[in-house]
DNA sequence: CAAATTTATATCGTTCACGATGCAAAAGTA
DNA sequence: TACTTTTGCATCGTGAACGATATAAATTTG
């Protein structure tokens, strides 16, 4: 078969992509009460972990472009979640805080892990196996890291 | 530590995430010359298998949305590598079939699988251990199928 | 120190992704 | 057959992603 490597079956990249896709919308009902989208979330797990960051140091934690998180983190000034302050030895730098809201968020988010790990169980089966998947899926990270260059 | 499972290092859907945007990026360097975008492409792998398919199977088989699949298809259209013709025995159906430039678009992407395959090995090592994953990431996809309804 | 370069962020345009809604055709029902 | 419901697709609005470009501040270089 000239073609069989064509076969959608075959493809590592489109299963990433759906399982993205579908886990994402799988924090839907925990989000949505919280008013925020699953990137924001991510922003907000990484500010959760330390407070008033640069553009530039979020962005490289998430493994995005500035011009991505520019505007999500526009849209999150505008929702009252962070502030972006000019920075002081780097005027150039843009720290970004959390605000009270933002802070408190973290109470209210606290069990979102346990809760998608209670849904991904429930029809799946096997934390086991799926978590044995994250040494392999940090060390294709780094690989395509390298080659996205 | 209270908040430990909030700790982006901890989230396997980040992973997912991630893993999918830097995989869709590696794919660029072979679809840019051909015009197209990883979605395009996965359309064009759907119908390289079967021509002439409703939208709703194609959005079926991808896993995705209509409403996302009909502007992705009328772009195709545009771009002259589909054509969406109204169904005969359902009329509410538009058919979609491959161009002769959608058909002929097959032989230049043939060796994009290996080129991605060549392209993951040189910077990350293992693809039998990449390979692992995919039976873990059909059963994932097919829970949270379920749990997404 | 002045000019060139790099860096940090922002803006713009295009393409997804998807919830909500609309609409016409088909299918089911009274 | 008339009415209701379902189905297949399209449209609209919002929020990502990201390449390309812009801009000002910091850094390097001559």
């Amino acid at each position: 078969m000239e073609y069989e490597q064509l076969k959608l079956d075959n493809q590592l990249c489109f299963r990433l992509y759906t399982a993205a896709r579908l886990t994402m919308g799988a924090y839907h009902p925990y989000l949505d009460p919280l008013g925020i989208t699953y990137p924001q979330y991510l922003v907000l797990l990484v500010l959760w972990e330390q407070d008033k960051q640069p553009v530039n140091d979020i962005a490289h934690k998430l493994v995005l472009e500035t011009n991505t998180v520019t505007p999500l983190l526009q849209r999150m000034e505008k929702a009252g979640l962070v502030k972006r302050t000019k920075g002081k030895e780097d005027t150039r730098q843009r720290i970004v805080s959390l605000t009270k809201k933002g802070i408190e968020m973290r109470e209210q988010a606290k069990h979102i892990p346990e809760c998608l790990s209670a849904d991904i169980i429930k029809n799946e089966g096997s934390v086991e196996e799926i978590s044995q998947m994250i040494p392999t899926l940090d060390k294709l990270i780094e690989g395509l890291k390298q080659t996205n260059n």
